[in-house]
Parts: C-alpha cells; structure tokens; sequence
RNA sequence: GGCUAGGUGGCAGAGUGGUUAUGCAGCGGCCUGCAAAGCCGUGUACCUCGGUUCGACUCCGGGCCUAGCCUCCA
C-alpha cells in the first residue's frame, strides 16, 4: 500500500508521491507564541508530527519544517503590557510550547525557523514581489497585489470578485483592492522593526511563512499543513506570494488541514473565551490522556472536547497499560500492519486505535504472552502511545491523588490479614475507607494492586 | 448571502454497495469470602423524502438540522 493524503487543493484522497524521494518536504504552520497553547493549538501539532513519522517510515529524509511566528502584533501588545521587550514574551512561550509538546508525545521538527532570524529573507522576497509588479507600496506599507494572481482564491474556492463585494475587511484607504493584504508595514520608535527599503518596519502576518519554508524547503514544496482556519486567508496568501515571488506554477503540492477542537460543539477560540489551556489540562491529566483524545477522532473530523472523553481515555490506557505491565518482557517487536495502513490511509488514527485494542485482545488471559504484549507496545509507538513503562504509567496515575503510598500499602497489608483471618468486616471496612478516598483495590493472584479511580 | 464539512447504536467514533469496526458505559457469565479489576459473551445503529440497483447506512437528487470559513484564530 501507498501513503494517501486527502488535498484540500483538490478535495480528494491522493497517493503521495513526493516530487524527490531522496528529500520530503513538509511544512506546518506553528505557533503565534505571545500566550500558552491551548488544546487545538496542539491538536496540528501531534496530528502532523505523525505524519512525519508516517512519512519517515518510508523515506530515508524527511524535512519537517515547523515555524514558530515570533514577531507579531499579539506578541508586541503582550510585551508592550508587561514592560518588556518581546524576545522576553516569546522565548517564554516558546519555551512553553515545546515543554506541553513533549508531554502529549510531539517530537521536535527537523528545522524550527523563527521570523526574526529571516528578516532578510522576508525582505528580499517582498523586494521580488515589488519588482514583478504582484506589490505595490502605500503609505509606507507594502501589500499584495490580488488583481496580479490569477489562482486568488482557488484552495479555498473562493472567488475573487465576490470577495471584494461581500468584504467585511476593514478597507484601508490606501489599498487598490480589499482583498489586498499587507506584506510590510511601518513601526513607531516604540514598536520592533526592522530597517529595509521602505523605512524602519514590521512584516505583515503571511510573509513569514513564505520566506521560511522557500529558505529551508525550497521553492515548491510537498506537503504544507495547517488548521483549516488558515486556508482563508493565510494559506491562500501564502500561495500568492510564493508563485509571484518564484514565478511558479505550485508552492505546495498536498494541501492538509487539521479541523477544530470543540467545546460544546463550539469551536474554541480566543474571542469565545472557552479556551482549554494545554498547560492546565496537564496539572488533571497526563499528557497521554490528551493525546490519546486527540487522536480519537479522524484529524479531519471536529473533536469534541470534554470531560467524558478524557476519563475513557484514561480507562482505556489503563486497560492498555495493565496487559503491557502483566505480559511485556520488553522484547524487540515489529507493529501490527493494520495499524500502519490504517496511518498511511490518509493518518486514520481511530481505525489504527481499533486495530490497536484488537492486538490488546489477542493477549492471551490465561497465560504470559510476551509476543502479543511487544506487539502491541510497537504498535502504539506508531502512534506515539504506550511508550513509558508501565509501573511509571500506574505510579503517574497514582501520584495525581497525592496520597501517601506507603499508608496505603499499610493499610492493604491490614486487610489482607483481617481477610486471612476470615474477619471480612473488617477487611470491607478498609476498604470501603479507602473507596471513598478514591482509591480502588485490585485482588489479583500477585497479591493486592491499588490505583487512583478516574475522576 | 457565498463557500466548506458533517448528521452512525446510551456516549465517543471509523468504515463499507450485500458479511463483527473499536473504545467507554450497560447487561449476562467465569473468577472472588463478597466486591472491584481482569477475562468471555452480548446489543443488530446508520437524519428525512425520492431515485439508481437484484440489493443502499454506503451512489445520485431534494429537504431538514448542526458546525466552520468569508475578520485575529490551529
């Protein structure tokens, strides 16, 4: 079988084909870093760090370039708040992301490019703009030119002219269009910016992005990801710009985008304020929980966020945790091909979680099964999942209660005496004690186990 | 208004022109001093109305409903 991604570019399920087997390209946009993430900024994050190592699987060199947007009016607004200069905001939150990335499982990219070490890049490229006619300057900005390309508006099926009767932009006096956008704009002495031809000033949102992925990646890239947010106007932008600047027919030839994280069925955004801090959800669970939620549903899907699909996903890796710690003998185990077709089918991470809780099925009941337990330890690292020890899994889950340990031990060590004596009042009492503080007892022919009953 | 995605069993969520998704919960059984956990078994779901077909939840068309984009946003 062959990898498949669905284009939004086409609408449809394609067989990848990258155009250099020896070098895959993919970019994904990243964070905006002036706030801590929040659980949809994370949903691209884990979805296409799969990809990557989907993709990994099959060729020797992947690049994966994933950004991090440091200069920003969001970011100049924190900074301008706080008294301090924005290098200070957005080391902060980058560092942020990265510590709640490596909780849920997300590895690092290839290449992190960061907008202010390519400002001379970005610079060069509006340079190009300019002189291909596609840009034009106003007032001390510069800014697109839409009226100059032709394919405006094809990803997002948009069209052009409707766009300009239907604006809700705010249209500024100096644009020749409504849909023109700003590549360069001028900055106060107070504000960050940069010296270039048309004065002291800032980039506008969509250059960046262009200016990075054609420094690290080149001019026509594979495969460029996003949240579906960004496919009007970001990614439409970004189109644009990188075909005028290169004088190309295509910027990136597989389109993929990430739906959203819902609360309630509402999407979560800033400006409804039912954002779900990914810094937070790990102080009530493990980032593994979240992942696997994450994972649950196809990444195309909405995902519906709430408490109810947390405490099954933590049923579910107990489950999953229990058989590795009761069977896996940590031998060397390839994964079940179902759960790698299932991934290469366009990253079908419920059919690849289905065909991983078959494999958990296999395991024997009656006897050690040490072949099936590696099976499924390999087949979740496909995933991301199932990849600590199991007694770290059990002790995390436990050490969330914040109960002493060793008074529980005591107290299981008291029952099963009073239950030796055949003295079961006091053995149920004990545990009914412990019941309500939340702790569940497992009788089990190794002696007592105890864990933390979900929330 | 334009465009896009989707409506599947109690809940979450895949998929398929005729055959078991999977998980969580529930129910029955095994086990247990009794429970819990674990294991085994179990539910016969696919918005609505037409059409195509030997046969549609799956394809086509209409309708209803939901969410999203069109403005910063993953």
């Amino acid at each position: 079988m062959s990898i498949q991604i669905y284009n939004t570019l086409t609408r449809r399920k394609e067989i990848f084909q990258p155009q250099d087997p020896a070098r895959v390209t993919v970019y994904a946009c990243g964070p905006t870093v002036y706030n801590y993430a929040h659980i949809g900024n994370a949903r691209p994050a884990v979805v296409f760090d799969l990809l990557y190592r989907v993709l990994s699987r099959r060729y020797a060199n992947v690049v994966y370039a994933r950004n991090i947007t440091d200069v920003d009016d969001k970011i100049n607004q924190a900074a301008a708040d706080e008294g301090v200069p924005i290098e200070v905001v957005s080391r902060r939150y980058a560092d942020a992301y990265h510590e709640d990335m490596a909780r849920l499982g997300v590895g690092r990219p290839t290449v992190e490019p960061r907008a202010t070490e390519h400002i001379a890049e970005i610079i060069d490229m509006i340079e190009r703009l300019v002189e291909r006619g596609c840009a034009y300057q106003a007032e001390q900005h510069v800014l697109f030119d839409v009226a100059s390309f032709e394919d405006y508006g094809r990803l997002s099926r948009r069209d052009r002219r409707e766009m300009i009767a239907g604006a809700r932009v705010e249209v500024a006096p100096y644009k020749k269009n409504p849909g023109d956008f700003v590549l360069w704009k001028p900055s106060s002495p107070d504000q960050p910016g940069w010296d270039s031809p048309w004065g002291r000033g800032r980039p506008g949102w969509h250059i960046e992005c262009s200016a990075m992925s054609a420094a690290h990646l080149g001019e026509v890239i594979d495969i460029h990801a996003g949240g579906q947010d960004l496919v009007f106007p970001h990614h439409e932008n970004e189109i644009a710009q990188s075909r005028c600047a290169h004088g190309s027919d295509t910027f990136a030839r597989y389109w993929m985008h990430n739906g959203f994280v819902t609360v309630e069925k509402r999407k979560m955004s800033k400006s409804l304020g039912n954002t779900l801090i990914v810094h937070e959800l790990l102080k009530h669970w493990p980032g593994e929980v979240l992942r696997y939620v994450l994972l649950s549903a196809h990444y195309r899907q909405p995902l519906d966020w709430s408490d109810k699909v947390l405490e099954q996903a933590q049923a579910t890796l107990d489950r999953l945790y229990g058989l590795l710690r009761d069977h896996d003998d940590a031998r060397p185990a390839e994964p079940d091909p179902t759960v790698i077709d299932a991934m290469e089918d366009d990253l079908n991470t419920p059919t690849a979680l289905a065909a991983l809780n078959r494999v958990a099925r296999a395991i024997s009941s009656s006897h050690p099964d040490p072949a099936n337990a590696a099976c499924l330890r390999a087949s979740g690292a496909a995933l991301g999942l199932l990849q600590q020890a199991a007694d770290a899994w059990f002790d995390q889950r436990r050490a969330e209660t914040g109960v002493d340990a060793g008074e529980i031990e005591a107290l299981i060590a008291a029952r099963n005496e009073a239950r030796s004596r055949r003295d079961f009042d006091t053995a149920d009492r004990i545990r009914d004690d412990l019941a309500e503080r939340g702790i569940v007892l497992k009788d089990g022919p190794e002696g007592t186990a105890w864990e933390a009953a979900n929330k």
